[in-house]
DNA sequence: ATGCAGCAATGAGGCAGATCATTCTACGAA
DNA sequence: TTCGTAGAATGATCTGCCTCATTGCTGCAT
């Protein structure tokens, strides 16, 4: 969910810990000099998960956190049945922690492999409080979280498949865009099961309404993980829900 | 949503522009001193909402925020085609500013008669940035409101129409017991198609579930707007969401 | 009281999406 | 190459909730 715009950088002097990170344009860490950059690092640790690897479980106590430097997260909660819903999937430079709790609020899992900087929470409190930017970074952070998570309430309480389905292929391509390539290609780290999940739909329905839009030629699929976007402004259109052109759009 | 619990305040000495004000213990200005309190009012006004009158529309600019004092508010989202989504509700020392944008993500109603303070945005701002510990509570806030979110997320990707209302019910249950009597009867101030944009659900299927819960005698309807609790432990297994359990339950 | 207006409750039928089952495809190991 | 496996695609059927329509209730104005 986090969209935040890349942001400018002075380049890392030789030897600086973060030269070549991959996610600092995006990160919150972003916001620091060269010197607070470094002092933050040294605060915490680097982490890589295997694909499929847990980094914590729903109910953990919530001692760190985390900013993803490469790969792919998915955040999901479980019902006491099995049922289980994708909260949000994370990109390199997401950060991770933004809890009231002591505990943890959902499972996070990589999806490929996925490297991670760690930080105890309460050095990392503690040194936000020391930087009043950081500190205003993380509320803007918390509040476009939460807008963006507002948004998914309209799309879950009132969208139909198919508009689920176009939105998420939008915004999936947008969060790209802000990292780098501007094209129509859309990559899909996740599995159907994930995507589904996320959209509060079944794995066979994500599937068939993909198809529908390859069938309409909206789309086209480039393997089962990537797809590229033909027809953007159709595509829009099913995402902002108007009302008749669902029916025509589609049924062709 | 907000679910902040109610404080222990000082009581205020006799003059002042805060006293006697219902929200104060809920609401984030609670936890400033008499003296900044008051700073804090001078830079605002008061405001008065007839039942169904609109504080603001989705679009317009977001140039002040508000606590409420008095009153419920709905915040909605419409769709083109007029499918609309309440996002939230809202009660007494309920704060509605938090946002990254300059407009209004969602439309803010009044559904009984309302008060409010209200502060231009960018006073409001400055008088944050100058009380570290009012900063510290909006990024609570925030946190907490979007902890909030997730689980309507899984609600509205993963539930049933009977584990919705059982939820909705016991969650405004918890809100009033914060702000007053913790018994078993429940204020309902919105009407049932509010609850059922709120849940993603019909008016009608609103109207149904609650009358299965009352042929079940898991709560009773005292009137439209409010209903007691009759069976709190069957409605939390509901709530929980449990597989059989559903079934079992209700049928009978 | 009577009629009216606004919700809520209830009934009948339809449909989008779920569920269950089968086939297809890609890919890694033997 | 063949086999085996996992995920995706597709087909057939079912069902929970929606849609549309009617009835009932409560409060208010005439």
């Amino acid at each position: 969910m986090p969209g935040s715009l890349a942001r400018h950088l002075d380049p890392l002097p030789t030897g600086h810990a973060c030269q070549g990170c991959e996610a600092r344009s995006r990160a919150v860490c972003g916001i620091l000099d060269c010197e607070n950059l470094a002092q933050l690092k040294k605060l915490g640790s680097t982490l890589r998960l295997a694909a499929g690897q847990t980094l914590f479980h729903e109910g953990d106590p919530a001692g760190r956190v985390f900013t993803l430097t490469h790969g792919h997260l998915k955040l999901y909660k479980l019902l006491p049945d099995g049922r289980r819903h994708v909260v949000g999937f994370l990109d390199p430079g997401d950060f991770l922690g933004i809890s009231v709790d002591d505990e943890h609020a959902f499972t996070a899992e990589a999806i490929g492999d996925a490297d991670l900087c760690c930080f105890p929470r309460g050095r990392f409190d503690s040194f936000i409080s020391d930087h009043p930017s950081m500190e205003r970074e993380l509320y803007q952070l918390a509040a476009h979280e939460l807008a963006a998570t507002q948004l998914q309430l309209v799309l879950l309480g009132r969208r139909t498949a198919a508009e689920r389905l176009a939105n998420f292929i939008l915004l999936q391509a947008e969060r790209q865009a802000t990292r780098g390539s501007a094209t129509n290609i859309v990559d899909l780290p996740m599995n159907r099961a994930d995507i589904a999940d996320y959209l509060g739909l079944t794995k066979e329905t994500v599937s068939r309404v993909l198809s529908t839009f390859r069938a309409a030629r909206l789309i086209r699929l480039k393997g089962v993980y990537e797809l590229e976007i033909l027809d953007r402004r159709l595509l829009e259109q099913l995402s902002e829900g108007g009302a008749h052109e669902r029916a025509t759009l589609i049924s062709a």
